[in-house]
DNA sequence: GTCTATAATTCGATAGAC
DNA sequence: GTCTATCGAATTATAGAC
């Protein structure tokens, strides 16, 4: 592929990653897509032969962030705790797109959940990087068998705070969720 | 209306709440609710004249069930910690559609919250039902101006675990994040 | 009240010229 | 590699016979 090439596909995986998550996967049209990125409808089938093949490099372009994201704080912040509490701190950096969108891992995956298994498996991989990486933190922090369970616990807590704020659109809410949550790491400390 | 106009729309509500659970509101067809129901398709617009106002009615079947829901709860239990508790254990109880299916009140307001705003602030009110129950409770508890953000907690952890063990298909996970809520209710009574 | 037929639109995807 | 034109299927919704 030549280099236009690259810069198109990855013009259209960013205009269908912004679509995906301001309106859901299934609401979003390929001509929304088209329009967004400025590439003719009938060229994306040059780049991705389906619609659920632009989700899926979507979903691995959003996994790359995340790593990117991750290896970032691993090298700005050394305690383990420090580590986690940037973890919840996501919440309150996207504040404003958690309010209007909800979190884009949590929504995308209850979407896909309801009648596509194939891509949600896909999408559960988010996820999983996030889960790993906090679990990593846990099991540093010495606390062993306990730590897969404390890192799903500790994302739970956070899509709970998600979900809420995003019903209530109530910013307050997320900070006071995002510091119990810190709190909640302190406590395991002690 | 008739005795048997009645039952027609009982049944397509009965039919399209399941179809909009399972495979969210935007994925399900008329058509689909239709064969679900025995009804003609094109008898539909005789009951509900758009989709939406198909979906307002499913939301307001599902706000009567849960008032009956916890009015049956009041009169079952005296105490405001056991109350809460119940509101805890629906995530058990519904285990199975929970872990196939997410949380019914969390997935359609994460739907709805990507474009159709309006139908959003009507499925908002289950969860309102839900809030203004708990916060009731947590007053009875003495917990004053509190009980409010106590309540939106309470639902924040429960929305987290059914997000998570949705995710995971993770039934363990979510038996004990739903046993970790209740652990938090008995801490806040010492 | 009930049902058939179909309108009007939009969707994902394809064909084929350049 | 790029773009236009368009297909076939599915969608919500309507018209009108019975």
């Amino acid at each position: 592929m030549s280099t236009k090439g690259k810069q198109n596909r990855e013009r259209i995986v960013e205009a269908a990653d912004n679509l995906f998550y301001h309106k859901g996967f299934n609401q979003t049209s390929f001509s929304e897509v088209a329009d967004a990125s400025g590439i003719p409808k009938g060229n994306f089938y040059y780049y991705f032969k389906s619609k659920d093949e632009l989700l899926n490099a979507v979903i691995d372009s959003r996994i790359e962030l995340f790593r990117n994201l991750l290896s970032e704080c691993e090298a700005n912040y050394q305690q383990p705790l420090e580590r986690l509490y940037r973890v919840a701190d996501i919440l309150v950096n996207e504040a404003d797109n958690v309010l209007h969108h909800g979190c884009p891992m949590g929504t995308l995956n209850a979407e896909l959940g309801k009648t596509q298994e194939e891509l949600k498996a896909h999408a559960t991989q988010m996820f999983d990087l996030l889960v790993d990486w906090c679990e990593q933190q846990f099991m540093a922090l010495g606390k062993g068998e306990e730590s897969r369970f404390l890192a799903m616990h500790q994302l739970a807590m956070l899509q709970g705070a998600a979900m809420l704020s995003h019903v209530y659109n109530d910013r307050t809410f997320l900070e006071k969720e995002v510091q119990t949550v810190k709190s909640w790491l302190d406590s395991l400390l002690q």
